[in-house]
RNA sequence: GGGAGCAUAGCUCAGCUGGUUCAGAGCAUCUGCCUUACAAGCAGAGGGUCAUAGGUUCGAAUCCUAUUGUUCCCACCA
């Protein structure tokens, strides 16, 4: 024992036994004739570093994996990076900018070999995070979002897709990002609150002499540069009189139409609107309708271009700020207030996103959508929790048309090839794609430099969607080994921030390329937040180094912590305290290891066969229970409550109380078979707990038996509940801890320590009984000279009363009688309470009436009881 | 503007199809203890009109309605 340290140090323990794992190989799976339990990992950008998010979704992850790895299940889990094309090239140009280097300046090639060094130096640096949390992954299958066979996979589904007519190329309104310079998808873009004004400007109304003029409201009074309209509602009594009337821009000068469309709102602002077709999405759709001319007034940069005017150059906010003084100037503005609305920003760059007519490319989503939606909906794919499902149902509902291009280089280049003539081929290769434009347009194609590629990219989650089928290679190889034996996966652990971008298009590519779904469950964290209940984020510096944490509390009680307090979907407010817990417990179950080391074994004539017994036939019944239990939560995903149980049953039962009981006396040694029994279990709560704290119960496993010629407990065989259990045993061990429990709050109440030893004395219907079976496991937990079954109560004592059994403890000179006394009445005044609301009850006939029997039974036992206490404490009082 | 969820002890949360698991757990708090596994500990104890108001019912934390507060999602009101 000496030689086991006090404090458990898990440091240098977590590092021996990853190094271990991974040098054994523990973590591979290959295909065999086992079930297949699969996980991928969601892929973290490639170039990111591990946060409290990470740690939680691995944490659940690596949980999961090892449980179904020890149910005898070939457990893969498949870990890799996403390449994060607009995240990544931001990064990669402001480093490049760093050293000098503007983007433009570079080749497209120059360009991706910065990006592949950025990569090979950053990359990865997340996985060897996760390495130190004890993540098992079968890290021989580390997939990239990028590689040659994923990246050949996104190329061919793109083709497949636009053969398939679902790929379209069109000029629409997207969302650009004019610090990224390229299009996002509607779900790239958050919107915020934010303070801004309404201006309302004044619009001369063209050639009267009277100098009227119409009032518009606009948040954005430097886009009437591209002003082509004003319009306003055809019910509107104010406007009538714009019909055939023209309108006069102000400072543009430019003379517009008014137009009259249901669209305006009489009661917004003055209820009439400016069309900026170009700027604006419903604009756009007004200047459609109305065929009205377009006026592009900004470059890609957000900078305003030569339909600018003497504002050409200025940056959008800064022409909005010299116009405000320009119209003021020209008396054009009539006033301006205060006004709280959303903004659109770029995820990735925090960019005001500015809409922009372009020509992108785009899915078709409709059609793909409907089996995606069903397959949820009647729950052939799990959500948990399960209000998911709405959220998901509504976007399946509604969804719109994905755009997928990208202007950017770091990413999959879009396979569509352009002619001179203007025609655009998709073909895998540029050969494939000359070969058939040959075909199609012999006169315009005569050699394959007449081919230029599109030179956008594709969005990243067009990669990440076919996930789950590109890692084991199944779009290119769609009856290979691998994926017909790990597809479908089974779970899928994510945060629901990534429904939409991730999780529904999963799905959606699955039944689109393999007609199966691609994982049965999906279980949403929450998202991991701080004490003030903020986000954790990187800009607000509010989270932790979840390494350092490591370093402090351990990977066990790190990951402990984050279990405890975060059921599936509910948000995680995390605090160092957890961990502390968590340590805290590590450390618990070190110390039971060094007690029931330091015991000698020794088979000798004395008394405490019968108490061990019985109390190993408990802590194991009880361990039957706590299994049960278990699986039943594992079924419904709740880690939280099954680590909470594991916590309680070997910090309360097996700690406080059985190893108490089967304790040797100093320097006395216990039963072989007491210790057989002792180890058996401490092994099954290792194998239990393994899921959780891997590297401590691998190390405790170890220390346990010397003889064991298995070599590790991560693929031992998870301990299997048995269906019976005995619950009248449970219920009377119960009923004996209570004794012991009232015994030692008679100690605490009347200052008796726990040193000086008493006298206990039982009187009670069973009490001998009780007495013959528990009196020496009652003796020895709470520091008896003897514990008697009585027939007659004694007036030298202090009395509980505890199920049917009257206790007597008598102190002698230390009892206060008057104290007693007053104890005594009070219970009798509460039972009295008691007694007449369950009279009360009792005598409302309806209840009698109509009350199952059982309950009205259950009452009338109540009544009994407390009668039959009061009784007691009445003869107690005399 | 539309939709969904949540509200139970100081904190974080359980509480399933209304009734013996019905008011619970962990942490925190308080009171004793350095007792030869563990002070990162041991023993004991105190904390709640189950957000508010109605309703259904013999019976409501649990079902219904409204209100308040809160979180999230969606949406093109300038």
């Amino acid at each position: 024992m000496s030689d086991i340290s006090p404090k458990y140090n898990p440091n240098a323990i977590e590092k021996k036994w990853y190094d271990y794992w991974l040098e054994q190989n523990f973590f591979h799976s290959q295909v065999d004739e086992r079930e297949a339990y699969t996980i991928v990992i969601p892929p973290p950008n490639v170039t990111g570093v591990l946060h409290m998010g990470h740690m939680l979704n691995n944490t659940i992850q690596d949980v999961l994996v090892r449980r179904a790895r020890m149910e005898g299940k070939n457990a893969c889990w498949v870990p890799g990076t996403d390449h994060a094309s607009i995240a990544t090239e931001a990064k990669v140009v402001a480093k490049l900018k760093e050293e000098g280097i503007n983007k433009k300046d570079l080749t497209r090639e120059q360009f991706l070999s910065h990006a592949w060094q950025w990569k090979e130096k950053h990359g990865g640096i997340i996985l060897e995070q996760l390495k130190k949390l004890g993540c098992s992954c079968d890290w021989d299958r580390t997939r990239f979002t990028m590689e040659d066979a994923l990246y050949e996979s996104v190329i061919s589904v793109f083709v497949d897709l636009y053969n398939k007519g679902l790929i379209y190329r069109g000029v629409r309104m997207v969302n650009w990002d004019p610090k990224a310079l390229t299009a996002l998808s509607d779900e790239e873009v958050i919107f915020k609150e934010q303070k801004s004004k309404l201006y309302y400007l004044k619009y001369m109304v063209y050639g009267s002499e009277k100098g009227e003029y119409v009032v518009v409201a606009t948040t954005r009074p430097e886009t009437i540069m591209g002003d082509t309209a004003v319009c306003v509602n055809p019910t509107d009594e104010r406007y009538a009189y714009l019909r055939q009337k023209q309108l006069v821009v102000p400072i543009v000068g430019r003379v517009v139409d008014v137009i009259f469309d249901e669209y305006v709102d009489k009661e917004f602002g003055t209820g009439a609107l400016k069309i900026t077709p170009a700027h604006d999405i419903n604009d756009y759709n007004l200047g459609l309708k109305y065929r009205l001319e377009t006026i592009n007034i900004f470059n890609d940069d957000a900078t305003l271009n030569e339909h600018g005017l003497k504002y050409a150059g200025l940056d959008r906010f800064e022409c909005r700020k010299s116009i405000i003084r320009d119209l003021t100037e020209a008396g054009l503005m009539e006033k301006v207030e205060d006004y709280e609305n959303k903004i659109g920003c770029s995820e990735r760059t925090e960019a005001v996103i500015e809409p922009k007519l372009s020509v992108q490319w785009f899915l078709k989503m409709e059609q793909l959508a409907k089996p995606a939606l069903e397959v949820v909906m009647s729950d052939e794919i799990k959500f948990y929790p399960s209000k998911f499902k709405n959220t998901y149902k509504h976007w399946m509902e509604n969804v719109k048309d994905w755009c997928i291009s990208r202007q950017l280089w770091w990413g999959q280049q879009i396979p569509a090839y352009y002619l001179p003539n203007k025609e655009v081929v998709v073909a895998k290769t540029k050969q494939e794609a000359y070969e058939i434009a040959k075909q199609k347009f012999p006169s315009v194609v005569h050699s394959i430099e007449d081919l230029k590629q599109d030179e956008d990219v594709l969005d990243t989650w067009f990669s990440s969607w076919l996930w789950p089928i590109s890692v084991f290679d199944g779009i290119r190889y769609p009856d290979n080994e691998e994926i017909k034996y790990y597809y479908p996966t089974n779970d899928l652990i994510t945060a629901p921030e990534i429904i939409f971008f991730w999780v529904a298009r999963m799905i959606i590519a699955g039944l689109e390329y393999r007609k199966q779904i691609p994982f049965k469950s999906v279980y949403f964290t929450g998202i991991v937040r701080d004490k003030l209940g903020r986000k954790m984020s990187k800009s607000l510096g509010n989270s932790p180094d979840p390494i350092s944490l490591i370093e402090k509390y351990g990977a066990d009680g790190v990951r402990m912590g984050m279990l405890m307090a975060s059921p599936a979907g509910n948000d995680l407010p995390f605090d160092e305290s957890y961990c502390e817990q968590g340590r805290n417990f590590a450390n618990k179950i070190w110390n039971a290891l060094r007690l029931v080391k330091g015991w000698r074994v020794e088979e000798l004539e004395y008394k405490t066969h019968h108490t061990d017994n019985l109390a190993c036939t408990w802590i194991e019944t009880k361990f039957n229970v706590l299994l049960s239990e278990l699986d039943d939560d594992f079924s419904k995903y709740r880690l939280s409550e099954a680590i909470m149980k594991i916590y309680k049953f070997v910090w309360d039962d097996f700690c406080s109380w059985f190893l108490e009981a089967i304790k040797p006396q100093y320097e006395m040694p216990i039963a072989p078979v007491t210790y057989f029994r002792t180890l058996t279990l401490f092994e099954k709560i290792m194998k239990v707990l393994h899921p959780f704290m891997p590297f401590l119960t691998e190390e405790v496993w170890h220390l346990l038996r010397k003889s064991n010629d298995e070599k590790t407990i991560m693929l031992t065989k998870m301990p299997q509940a048995e269906k019976e259990t005995d619950k009248s045993l449970l219920s009377e061990f119960a009923l004996m801890q209570e004794v012991i429990i009232a015994v030692r709050s008679v100690r605490n109440e009347n200052n008796v320590a726990q040193k000086v030893q008493l006298p206990l004395f039982i009187k009670g219907k069973s009490a001998q009984d009780f007495c013959n079976k528990y009196a020496e496991l009652i003796g020895k937990l709470a520091n008896l000279t003897e514990v008697t079954a009585i027939f007659t109560s004694r007036n030298d004592s202090i009395t509980k009363l505890i199920g049917s059994f009257e206790l007597f403890i008598p102190l002698g000179e230390n009892i206060d009688k008057e104290e007693e006394r007053k104890k005594v009445e009070q219970e009798i005044a509460y039972l009295e309470g008691f007694i007449a609301s369950v009279e009360k009850k009792l005598s409302n006939e309806s209840f009698v009436a109509k009350a199952p029997q059982a309950v009205v039974e259950g009452e009338n036992k109540k009544l009994a009881d407390a009668r039959e206490k009061i009784m007691m404490l009445k003869s107690r009082l005399s």
